[in-house]
DNA sequence: CGTTGGATTGGCT
DNA sequence: GCCAATCCAACGC
């Protein structure tokens, strides 16, 4: 499978920026520009919610998913891998918005983050879990699974099914490489779920993390929340968990 | 330089 | 529900 790959810093005329010369407004899809990026990453976060994660190889059918729940982190946020301030690891978060920046956890598994805020400032918005749309057929190659819920369910099955590793931390979602978000269509603000972002141990009282309501594509490690509009949620009625 | 534990997942009890 | 898998960044000495 052609997967692109990158530098931490994709140099001018790689693979990646080859893909450029191949046009990638495959079926309508083209993408969001670096300014809807460049904004807090709590505002962009569930902003994201409805949009579509594209990752478009020359002569491969494009991979296309509706990303479902994401998570905001930002600067002076203990829970943020930004919070100890910059490291060789977190570099490209501090860069500039409209790139991608993914880590290593656990040991063996990739999650990959949008960066957000202003050049120099370490923010990012990690996404969680789409539903797939498009490229099913390699997402189940990749994942080894075949149930729809199971391919990009989770921060790294998403990575997983997409094909994201180590290899695209840095890459640019605005300049063409073939790894983008497009439009999509928005969520409305009263079915928005928000809740405290998983597995972390700080930070706990915000609810930074963000779903799409009754979502069967939304990780399951993530239950709690309420509904974004009011009062309406009956607070937990035994769903999720595993 | 040694230790600790993590923005997870999947398999087993 | 519990825990192993398996690497490495961050931190303490």
């Amino acid at each position: 499978m052609a997967i692109v790959q990158a530098a931490a810093v994709p140099p001018e005329g790689s693979t990646l920026t080859r893909v450029a010369a191949n046009p990638i407004d495959h079926r309508g899809l083209r993408p969001l520009p670096r300014r809807f990026y460049a904004r807090p990453s709590l505002e962009v976060a569930p902003d994201l919610l409805g949009r579509l994660l594209v990752l478009a190889a020359p002569g491969d059918e494009p991979l296309v998913a509706r990303i479902v729940e994401s998570e905001a982190y930002q600067e002076g946020d203990p829970a943020s891998h930004s919070y100890r301030g910059r490291t060789a690891r977190t570099e490209v978060m501090f860069g500039p918005p409209g790139h991608l920046y993914v880590y290593f956890t656990y040991g063996m598994h990739f999650c990959m983050n949008l960066v957000t805020g202003r050049d120099g400032e370490g923010s990012a918005v990690l996404l969680r879990a789409a539903e797939p749309v498009q490229g099913l057929d390699t997402m189940r190659a990749r994942r080894g699974v075949e149930d729809q819920r199971l391919l990009c369910s989770g921060p790294a099955r998403l990575t997983q099914a997409f094909g994201i590793t180590g290899a695209h931390n840095g890459v640019g979602l605005t300049d063409g490489t073939g790894l983008f978000l497009a439009p999509g269509a928005t969520v409305d603000a009263a079915d928005v779920v928000t809740g405290p972002r998983v597995g972390i141990t700080v930070a706990v009282d915000v609810a930074w993390r963000f779903s799409v309501a009754g979502s069967p594509f939304v990780s399951r490690s993530s239950s709690g929340g309420r509904r974004g509009g009011r009062t309406r949620g009956r607070g937990r009625a035994g769903a999720g968990r595993r």
